[in-house]
DNA sequence: GTAGGGTTAG
């Protein structure tokens, strides 16, 4: 029964309640925390319905501290018995990582067992968000009735943990059940396009964005500008960018990473420039990707800049990772003792990737002596990186000390590294087809080894047998193979509608440059070639990067 | 009124 007391409250807090509602809805999460704060500065006392918004936004900004404080109000307001209440409590702590405490709020509220669904999509996205991906899917299989949010739940859960393609599966899956899927779903399966450079499946989302009126969403959008850069269509993120009618952060950043992945830094920095222009603060994430980007293209002395502007200027304090695109940026350039000397200097400690930024800059300017320094530090960090052990033997490989790559070879021995073996993969008709070294579980596995054949005899036949002088390495065969096996499949399944065709993970070697340029003649259609960090495009047999050739 | 979401180098 509802006291004269609690009525009072309920009518004072409820303009305010309002307004929470709308600041969260609108994704305005540190703006929802402070009205709260004005709200109890104001005397207002919150009630049930104040606490999931502002939990909400505490969740998504991942302040489990603010939260607690939240929590310790619900208890002393008397809100612990609101089942809405509590499944917000356990959903901000699993955001938070706070797995002791989300499991406490539901073991000391046993009444909430029954609300249940809520509470089990709380779980799944908990278990998702700790990367115990195999129990986040137990606990949705076992869910007898799931609504649309369970299936948002587990897809955004895979997506977060890599498992792009799970996520395209699950889609469809829920589709066959007749669910229509909101912009939450269309985020999850837009994120895992981007992953996988299925443009095709991308394009048909945003015909579905479209349809049902979701392109004022930021989220959504935020997602296909970043579908479109990682697919390579440069022209088509900056056209979704632009017609958004609020930009977030996030927004800036995917486009200035677009920028970046295609090599053009000097457009990433002014971005980054009109960014600050329009009165939005710069985060550490949007610093990450400009300086990468000027270090990717040489913009060395802007990068230092940057770095330097990011601490005095912006009050941001570096982390590891900003540390390891300086020394990126130095090494690259060739300042290979400079970069040592940064390290030196650091005021936190160098983590692996700082150490490994200094070991690939060593790769690139043979610098052998300072590489085993480097690489002696990484393993210390990341013994099971492989592909730092893989690094070193290539550096051993290029100075041709026998004795190092063995050395190499045997500590991965005693390691009991299994190399992971490459693929490739090619969007085709809205299908992702994955390729693998000697390969031959494709349907079309004949015909695509016959046009194998074929493209590889016009190619010697053209340039000669061309040796590849970086294939000396463990990984460059397999890899090769299935990159050649993806295009052969592209080729003969090129239809005329197709206009760019996605490869990654193509190896730069001589070999392949010679192949790739066959191939282009082949189509007579542009190429878009993906390779470690950026984008390389063909037209006519040409590549419009310099540094490609 | 609860539960699910976008950007990140080496």
């Amino acid at each position: 029964m509802a006291t004269g007391r609690s009525i009072v409250r309920r009518v004072a807090s409820t303009p305010w309640n309002a307004r929470l509602r709308e600041l969260a809805s609108q994704s305005l999460f540190s703006e929802s925390i402070s009205l709260y704060r004005s709200m109890l500065r104001s005397g207002s006392s919150p009630d049930a319905f104040s606490y999931p918004f502002t939990l909400k936004s505490c969740a998504a900004l991942s302040l489990p501290v603010s939260g607690q404080q939240l929590h310790c109000h619900v208890i002393r307001e008397g809100c612990v018995a609101e089942p809405f209440v509590i499944t917000a409590l356990i959903s901000m702590y699993c955001k938070c990582g706070l797995v002791e405490d989300a499991r406490k709020v539901f073991d000391e509220n046993t009444q909430s067992h029954q609300l249940g669904l809520a509470v089990l999509n709380s779980f799944i996205t908990m278990y998702m968000k700790c990367g115990s991906v195999e129990s986040g899917r137990r606990l949705f299989d076992g869910v007898p009735v799931k609504g649309l949010i369970t299936w948002n739940a587990v897809m955004s859960g895979c997506a977060q943990n890599g498992l792009a393609y799970d996520v395209l599966e699950i889609y469809e899956e829920m589709k066959s059940y007749g669910v229509r899927p909101d912009p939450v779903t269309l985020v999850s399966v837009l994120s895992s396009c981007a992953h996988l450079g299925a443009q095709r499946i991308g394009q048909e989302v945003e015909k579905l964005v479209e349809a049902n009126g979701f392109v004022s969403n930021v989220f959504v959008c935020n997602a296909l500008i970043s579908m479109y850069a990682r697919c390579g269509n440069l022209a088509k993120a900056r056209g979704v960018f632009d017609v958004m009618p609020v930009r977030s952060l996030v927004s800036w950043t995917a486009m200035i990473g677009c920028y970046g992945m295609h090599g053009m830094a000097e457009t990433a920095v002014k971005l980054f420039d009109d960014m600050i222009k329009s009165g939005i603060r710069p985060d550490k994430t949007v610093f990450v990707m400009v300086l990468s980007t000027c270090s990717h293209s040489g913009l060395t002395e802007k990068g230092l800049e940057l770095f330097d502007a990011m601490k005095r200027e912006y009050k941001l304090e570096p982390g590891p990772e900003h540390y390891a695109c300086v020394v990126d940026l130095l090494g690259r350039a060739g300042r290979i003792d400079e970069a040592m000397g940064f390290i030196e200097s650091m005021p936190i400690e160098p983590d692996g990737a700082v150490w490994g930024a200094l070991l690939g800059a060593c790769k690139i300017h043979k610098n052998v002596d300072m590489a085993e320094i480097a690489f002696a530090k990484v393993i210390e960090f990341e013994p099971m990186n492989i592909g730092y052990y893989v690094l070193m033997s290539n550096i051993y490989t290029d100075s041709k000390n026998q004795e190092g790559i063995w050395r190499i070879r045997v500590m991965m021995r005693e390691r009991g590294f299994k190399k992971e073996p490459g693929y490739s993969y090619v969007e085709h008709m809205g299908r992702v087809h994955l390729f693998l070294a000697g390969d031959r579980s494709h349907e079309q596995t004949e015909e695509v080894y016959r046009m194998l054949d074929e493209l590889e005899a016009s190619v010697m036949e053209i340039e000669g047998n061309t040796e590849c002088d970086r294939c000396g390495e463990v990984s460059s065969s397999t890899r090769e193979h299935s990159e050649r096996l993806a295009v052969a499949f592209a080729i003969l399944n090129t239809s005329p509608g197709a206009e760019i065709l996605v490869i990654k993970n193509l190896r730069v070697c001589e070999d392949c440059h010679v192949f790739i340029k066959m191939v282009s003649k082949v189509v007579d259609r542009r190429f878009v070639v993906r390779d470690a960090s950026r984008f390389h495009y063909f037209e006519d047999g040409l590549c419009s990067c310099k540094d490609y050739w």
